[in-house]
DNA sequence: AACATAAGAATCGTTGAACAATTCGACAAG
DNA sequence: CTTGTCGAATTGTTCAACGATTCTTATGTT
């Protein structure tokens, strides 16, 4: 009986998990992450709260909340506008994820989160044989995720899901987003085989260079 | 002409820099930080709305961006509630730490840099000789934001920020954050000049010691 | 006396309307 | 072509109201 209880009380977060403002939140950020609200694009309030049936006050707190997601720009008296990244917003990104991916391969992988990056890697080769870019993007996006939770912090797996979601604002107004995932099915897989062989330092260094193609590759195709 | 356009651009972030739920959030997170509001106390919508003279629906707002923060805590129909973190909160606070911290350090001092992460050295020096320890805390705060300035992240510089306001909360609960700042007084000056020897690999072993010693006596002072 | 239950008060969540403040485009004047 | 002015549209903020939820207190039962 002990053993529910506990069991239970990890689901307790969740039972506080409803109030009309984040689920409004959480509708908007699926749209903008799914690309349906384009970045640039100003999201007026009278027509989004007519449309959901919810109040506009209502409604100005789900834009908070994902203002401070950095998914929405809110400018004074003007609206609030999808968030459209600059150059100098991608380099940033990079320089974070530099920062905590490299601590997470540094730290070494622990046996169950080796598993779940393993299965990324093999998810994003499937999808590669059925020429399924979407899907080779979202398997990139959780091996990277799954990568940053070997460093076993709850913030650091908040930060990250942040950051992904803020560069994948990048990739919608990128031209062919397909493309550019394409070589990095090949590296994740080479990524993962030096976590496996237990050489962290040669992984960090892997893992450098392969940030900074990436980087390289999305600054020149992308025009903001 | 061409050059004061471009040199007023930089200022257009601070255009849009002001409305009244910001302005609120802005008050609330000081009261919080200088500890007029206790950690676990709950913070009444009527009462602070109706004592700085704003509508309960801009208070939220101001709620709601507090909370994104991890200032305030936001329970579903019982109210908002200032953060108090738990020991694993605190625990993870410092897995935190270690990674930016670490990166930066083992990234190496820019010249300019190293001069304010000096200068934070210096007056946590002439405070200590004071008993200043209120002041001794906050040069240590900014010992250690410049140390992660390092990164010459803009985003990681945020995160610092609310990270170290986070752990603010904890030395507000706290028997004597006096005693327990002391010992960091003579740590920093080691750690500046084992970054000034350029020695990036000493420097970041020295740090993880630093920082689990901190730990260790954070955890033990503290009573959640 | 201990406990469960139920009524009542207090507070939050959300709405809708209202008005002031601000932006933006159009158009007229210099 | 630049500058000033007007007006429509949208946002910023407030207010009042009501249902929903939680907390408190009183009541009654064993």
């Amino acid at each position: 009986m002990d053993n529910v209880v506990a069991d239970l009380a990890q689901d307790r977060p969740r039972l506080g998990r409803s109030s009309t403002a984040e689920r409004v939140a959480d509708i908007l950020r699926d749209r903008i992450s799914e690309g349906f609200f384009r970045p640039g694009q100003r999201l007026s309030e009278e027509s989004i709260s007519e449309g959901l049936g919810v109040s506009r006050n209502t409604l100005r707190e789900a834009f908070r909340l994902l203002g401070h997601e950095r998914l929405l720009d809110h400018k004074l008296n003007r609206g609030v506008f999808v968030r459209l990244p600059s150059a100098e917003d991608v380099a940033d990104l990079y320089r974070v994820r530099r920062v905590l991916e490299g601590a997470a391969v540094r730290r070494g992988p622990a046996p169950e989160a080796l598993a779940v990056i393993k299965e990324a890697v093999l998810d994003a080769e499937r999808a590669a044989e059925q020429d399924d870019w979407q899907g080779v993007g979202t398997a990139n996006i959780r091996f990277h995720q799954a990568l940053v939770s070997l460093n076993e912090s709850p913030r650091i797996d908040e930060a990250m899901r942040q950051l992904l979601a803020e560069l994948r604002l990048v990739f919608h107004v990128m031209e062919n987003p397909r493309a550019f995932h394409e070589p990095f099915v090949d590296r994740n897989r080479t990524l993962l085989g030096l976590l496996e062989s237990g050489r962290p330092g040669k992984a960090a260094a892997y893992l450098d260079d392969y940030l900074d193609h990436a980087e390289r590759l999305l600054i020149e195709a992308y025009t903001p």
